[in-house]
DNA sequence: TGATTGACGTTAT
DNA sequence: AATAACGCCAATC
């Protein structure tokens, strides 16, 4: 109990997460680049591993900048991850490996991305 | 109160 | 190309 007064940050990565679209991938440093925080993408992880577990954010769909689930499936979660993108439809590999290049996401939701 | 770690990224070697 | 070191800030020990 310290938090009394919830940091933009937590909010605005949050509410990034939350804004990206179905199908899509994120990188922990496009959010916190999007959030108005460039250098804190470590930020970010944590902000996420902070989530409860019934959270509608879609988490899964942040990935590191090279394209793949965090400490590539060491991750006791990467699994779970790994599982839901499936589930949104993607491809992706046992490790973690997905196609970054394809689903990138620009962050303009529904407008024109390219 | 101080030191260490961390769901990462970038730059340098 | 791969590996090493640095940076950033919050939470944890």
């Amino acid at each position: 109990m310290k938090a009394l007064a919830p940091l933009p940050f937590r909010e605005a990565v949050l509410a990034l997460v939350a804004r990206i679209p179905h199908g899509r991938l994120a990188t922990y440093g496009q959010i916190a680049l999007m959030a108005g925080f460039p250098r804190r993408p470590r930020q970010v992880g944590m902000v996420l591993k902070g989530l409860p577990e019934g959270t509608e954010l879609p988490w899964h769909r942040v990935v590191n900048s090279q394209g793949y689930v965090p400490s590539k499936g060491r991750w006791w979660g990467a699994q779970v991850q790994i599982a839901r993108l499936r589930a949104e439809g993607l491809e992706v590999d046992d490790l973690g490996n997905l196609d970054l290049a394809t689903h990138r996401w620009d962050g303009q939701s529904g407008k024109g991305q390219r």
